[in-house]
This record gives C-alpha cells, structure tokens and sequence, in this order.
DNA sequence: AGATTAATAT
DNA sequence: GATATTAATC
C-alpha cells in the first residue's frame, strides 16, 4: 500500500502559514460543551496535531436557537464533565463526534476568511470539498459543510460576473444585500474563480440533451433544451431547463 | 442560512 | 465505492 503524496497539499501549507489568519479564528464551530462532552480523544491534548479547534476558542455562545421538535436532549446536557471518555456509559456511543447530529454551522466572517484564502491557494483544479476542508483545519468541520457553503459561494459568485456586479447600468448601482452576500463580499475573491470554465456549466454536456427521459409519471419526455427565461428583469435572464412532454 | 437529498458524473 | 457537482427541498 502506498499514501499518494499530497505534493500540493504540502506545498499550500508551507504556503501560506500565516499565523495572522491562522490563529485568530474564533467562533463556535461546535457548541462549548459538544466539545465538552466529547472532549475528543480524552483530554489527553495531543498537541502534536497542528489543527486548530473551534471548541479552543469559544467565546460566544450561541443560545443554540433550535427550536427543532426534535430537540437534541443530550443527556449530557445538564452538568458538564461529562466525559464519554469514562468506559462506564452503557449505551453510550464512543464517539459521538461522528455519529451524533452537529448543531449546525455558522459561517462566520472568520471562517468564510479561511474558507476563501484555502480555496485561494488551491488551483482550480483542487479547490474540491474535500482538500478545501483539509485545507482549512478546522476540527469538525465536515466536508459536506464545505461543499454546502461552496454551492451557495459559486452562486454568488455567478451572480457577480454574469450580472453585472457592480452593474453600473442605468443610473444606479446594484449593490448586494442580504447576510449572504455580505457574508461573501466581506472577502476578497481570489482570481482564480472568476475564470468562465469554472463558473459557468456547459450547456452543451447537459445529460439531458438530445436524449429522452422518463419521468415519474412515466411519461416519456425528448428534446430537452435551454431557454431563457424572461422574467421582466428580476431574476436577470437564467437559464432554465425545459421539457417537452413526446405527445403520450 | 445551512443541511440534506437525488440525480448525475468522474 | 468514494467524491464532486447541481438543483431542489427542508
């Protein structure tokens, strides 16, 4: 068996060490007393790991606002100490970190930061979910995290080169709103993403195209193609994919 | 605002 | 089978 050698990993990490932007995250990856309770690994730190974990820097609690009928009761819950560690705890899940449900995320400017310099020093080529998480080195961040929050960060980015970003048309300048946006604006783009190829999927290698498909009703549906659909100005001309139903 | 899922592709 | 991407939905 051989470890493929992550060359470039390495390469990014001796890269871009800056302590500046390394250090100083602070937000609440996972509740205070998730980590608490985990305390992963016991609290035996193993400080060979170079990850920073969110749970070090808690400051700001967040009231958890989950008004969830699910509820996480958490027997841990009440007091904290509450090692897992301990081999007593009958039913207990060893580890937890894995197979409980994360309160979820909140992507705070900071980490946005750390999203976009890691994604920043990836190629292209590279900036996927998964070397993106490891990238970033933060304990519990999973990759679906990032592969979520870079859904939403390519949408926007769309947004940007195809509308006009600063769409200085007509008179007055769209400047964007809403949280995301700020959220996403609050860092510089690296240039690398503003590339067409990477921003805009091809039309032309649509699946769907040219081919038929069955639906759920079971009808058989041909000559899928694009149009433009004209919504007055709102949603600014996208694309969207129409079916034409083959007469049965 | 994020998470999850389904379909698809590599 | 694992991961990526997209769209839709929760």
């Amino acid at each position: 068996m051989r470890e493929e050698t992550p060359n470039w990993l390495i390469r990014c990490e001796e890269e871009l060490p800056s302590p500046e932007e390394l250090i100083p995250i602070s937000q609440t990856l996972i509740t205070p007393h998730l980590a608490l309770a985990f305390q992963i690994g016991s609290h035996n730190n193993i400080h060979s790991s170079p990850k920073r974990t969110a749970a070090m820097y808690h400051q700001k609690l967040q009231p958890a606002a989950t008004p969830s009928p699910t509820m996480m009761n958490t027997d841990f819950g009440g007091d904290s100490s509450t090692d897992l560690g301990s081999g007593g705890g009958g039913g207990g899940g060893d580890e937890p970190a894995r197979t409980l449900k994360r309160p979820r995320l909140v992507w705070t400017p900071q980490l946005h930061k750390r999203f976009v310099d890691a994604v920043g020093h990836l190629g292209i080529k590279n900036a996927v979910p998964k070397t993106i998480m490891q990238l970033m080195s933060v304990e519990g961040l999973t990759r679906e995290n990032v592969a979520s929050h870079l859904q939403k960060y390519r949408l926007y980015l769309r947004r940007m080169q195809g509308g006009n970003g600063n769409g200085v048309s007509g008179g007055h300048v769209i400047v964007s709103d809403s949280a995301t946006d700020r959220l996403f604006a609050s860092s510089p783009v690296p240039a690398h993403l503003l590339s067409h190829e990477y921003l805009m999927p091809s039309p032309l290698m649509n699946p769907y195209l040219g081919k038929h498909v069955v639906t759920q009703q079971n009808h058989v549906v041909r000559n899928l193609r694009y149009e433009d659909s004209e919504y007055g100005n709102g949603a600014g001309g996208r694309k969207v994919l129409k079916l034409f139903p083959a007469g049965n």
